[in-house]
DNA sequence: TATTATATACAAACACGAATGTATGTAAAA
DNA sequence: TTTTACATACATTCGTGTTTGTATATAATA
């Protein structure tokens, strides 16, 4: 059997996208061989040049398969309607985050390759960029919704919406490199839900 | 001329370190082969192998060379017997911590290998590990900061200590990563003391 | 002090494995 | 019958670790 129906090349593709998240995310990027996901995916590397022209595609397929959900998810709760207080939809879209970050290992391990287990030059050089780009436009999220905190009133008299924001940016990504970074040690998983309202309560009114 | 003093060797090793650092930050660690690293040096891989065993051997070297005067830098702050009030002493040590970054390019180069030019895996495992330790000694000193702070009266009345310094810590490591990553884009350098300022004013009486 | 012996500080050459990209083969689906 | 969806085989490049060679600094000795 080497032929397959379209549905069965599409799963492997699948399992192939599947394998390279988990030799990435145990290997590394560049020290993760095709032959290695290859294997771990149950096939050849002939497969894989079938599907991929090379690593750098099957990487950034890998990734573009988890990062366009995890957005969907916190705009969700971002710009949910039934929230009238703007600092409640900041809130409540970063502990969404989390959440994910916490309960979905695919997510985790993804997001744990982007952070420590990729080195960002020559093909991969982007990826930094493509790490930056989401990141700048959280923050003109949150500064808008900062804004308009401001102008319902919601926040804390003297706050700068824009520092705010910069501030609860700054505050995010630190969140997301500390809990990747030491995972098992302080136990610092079970307080982020805490310490973003923690956060959060210095900015209402 | 093959054998060489002991200074003119102790010259070599200096110059393998700092090829080491450049050819690290450009190739990523990786992909900087001890080859590549001797010809920035100017010597061959020989050398390299006489000074150290491997690449790891070689990171950890140059790593070492810049990560103990920072902490020193910023600890002097810290520490700094002329601050009485101790919101002083965390705002100046982290404004000190990213002039360093800020001013001098050898240490902002180690931190970007560290952060996006390094793959956490095998015989770097361990890195993570040693870039986290600092972090939680970081926190642990602001929190000790923090709480005195708080017994002095200049900490902002209803805000625990503890709290305060989990916000800190992830504000400065969010900051960290943001400058190191997006460093052209959105001007956030000039931005930085601001924001440290900002941030810290938030939490005084 | 002059001579000798030895360790030093590399350069150069070698052997080996690993990874990549490509080319070819092939059986089944369309 | 022609693609498709791979598996297999091949050629080549690259990096590593080791070994060998060697001129010289330095210590030991006479």
């Amino acid at each position: 059997m080497v032929r397959k129906t379209k549905e069965e090349a599409e799963q492997t593709r699948r399992d192939i996208l599947d394998a390279a998240r988990r030799v990435f995310h145990e290997c590394g990027v560049v020290r993760s061989s095709l032959d290695k996901i290859a294997k771990a995916a149950g096939v050849t590397r002939g497969a894989v040049y079938w599907h991929f022209r090379d690593k750098a595609e099957l990487f950034f397929a890998m990734r573009d398969d988890v990062f366009a959900p995890m957005l969907g998810c916190t705009d969700a709760v971002l710009y949910d309607p039934a929230l009238t207080n703007p600092l409640d939809a900041i809130e409540g879209s970063i502990k969404e985050f989390f959440r994910v970050i916490g309960e979905c290992p695919n997510f985790r391990e993804v997001f744990e390759i982007m952070i420590s287990r990729c080195e960002y030059v020559d093909e991969f050089a982007s990826v930094e960029q493509e790490v930056g780009r989401p990141a700048l436009e959280f923050l003109q999220k949150i500064e808008r919704m900062y804004r308009l905190a401001a102008d319902k009133g919601y926040l804390r008299a003297g706050i700068d919406p824009a520092a705010a924001a910069h501030d609860t940016w700054a505050f995010t990504s630190g969140l997301l490199h500390l809990t990747l970074g030491c995972r098992k040690n302080s136990g610092l998983e079970r307080s982020i839900p805490a310490m973003i309202t923690a956060h959060m309560a210095l900015r209402r009114a």
